[in-house]
DNA sequence: GTCGAATCACTGCCTAAGCAGACACTGTCG
DNA sequence: CGACAGTGTCTGCTTAGGCAGTGATTCGAC
């Protein structure tokens, strides 16, 4: 039986880290994004263009997984960041299924030289951290997205309510359309 | 000048915390609404019912800067909601402007009954945490979600790529805060 | 080797989110 | 009183997200 962290009599909806993990992450990127947009960026294309930069992503599964987007929706991600020819597809020999990614000098430069300008906003939203605060924050919300995928597909624990949904959650979410 | 959390020569995706908000928060989703799903509810309705709930609003405008939903998309919800008679809403007397929101006996009821269903899932998906790290966790989104909030109107900082930048985002609604 | 299941990328469709504008109402200033 | 700015809610439009289904390919069982 895990820790009982929150208890049904107590429960309220603002002191959830569900909650709290959604509101600060809204914040986050509405600080964020006018950053990006000045560079014509969305905060997604952004994150699918930094994960191809360090090399976290060969293909558009794994960015899928990684960002928990949608394949179709990636799909359409790539398609513009292509149009855009900072991101180049190019069908693996290997496994003819598979399309591989990678950034384009152009990419490549757009990227280095939009994350100063990033860094600076981020910094900025986080002035009122310490850093010894951001670390923790940075290694709580780690050690917390390690243990949620370790439980993956949220066999759900026979509520009693009964039905109570499987969805296959290996499909990522997010993208967009040209 | 901010402290220098993050340095442009040694910034990556998958550290930053914007990146694992944005991760955390969906894995946690994914945890979650499917005992939500069971009882008929989106993420979002969920919140909005519990904020009704603990008083934390009483009308659509405060209900969106809590939040931070669109104030159209929130009347759809709202719309829902009311047509499945979990929430009332009233024109208030004194600003008849304003439109009241509260749940209805169903909708107590309602809420009150799907809330052991939610604590368990939470509990299950934080079962790799400690007391003291959630409440770390809690603690410092809390503090982030209140200097994100004091930031409000990010003004942007003269991006030298000068193009752009000058979205008149902060939509007009939502503005007042307490 | 063949058949069937699994995987990868992609396309359509549907719903939700976000934006802008409309309308109703309030409070203020002249 | 009447014009005007500000606020609260709601409605259309556009865009993005998520699901299901398709074609191509690979893998595994037999």
């Amino acid at each position: 039986m895990p820790t009982q962290h929150y208890r049904t009599e107590t429960y309220l909806a603002r002191n959830s880290v569900g909650y709290l993990l959604k509101r600060t992450h809204s914040q986050l990127a509405d600080q964020l994004e006018p950053a990006l947009e000045a560079l014509g960026f969305t905060f997604t294309q952004w994150v699918v263009l930094m994960h191809l930069r360090d090399g976290l992503a060969l293909n558009a599964s794994v960015l899928c997984t990684q960002l928990r987007h949608d394949s179709g929706a990636l799909t359409r991600v790539i398609d513009q960041l292509e149009a855009r020819d900072l991101v180049r597809r190019e069908r693996s020999r290997k496994d003819r299924r598979e399309v591989q990614l990678q950034l384009t000098a152009a990419g490549q430069a757009t990227v280095e030289a939009a994350i100063p300008a990033v860094v600076e906003r981020l910094n900025f939203a986080l002035g009122g951290f310490s850093a010894a605060e951001l670390e923790a924050l940075t290694r709580l919300l780690t050690k917390l997205t390690g243990m949620l995928e370790g439980l993956g597909a949220h066999q759900v624990a026979a509520t009693p309510h009964g039905d109570a949904a499987d969805r296959p959650r290996e499909a990522g979410r997010s993208g967009s359309r040209s």
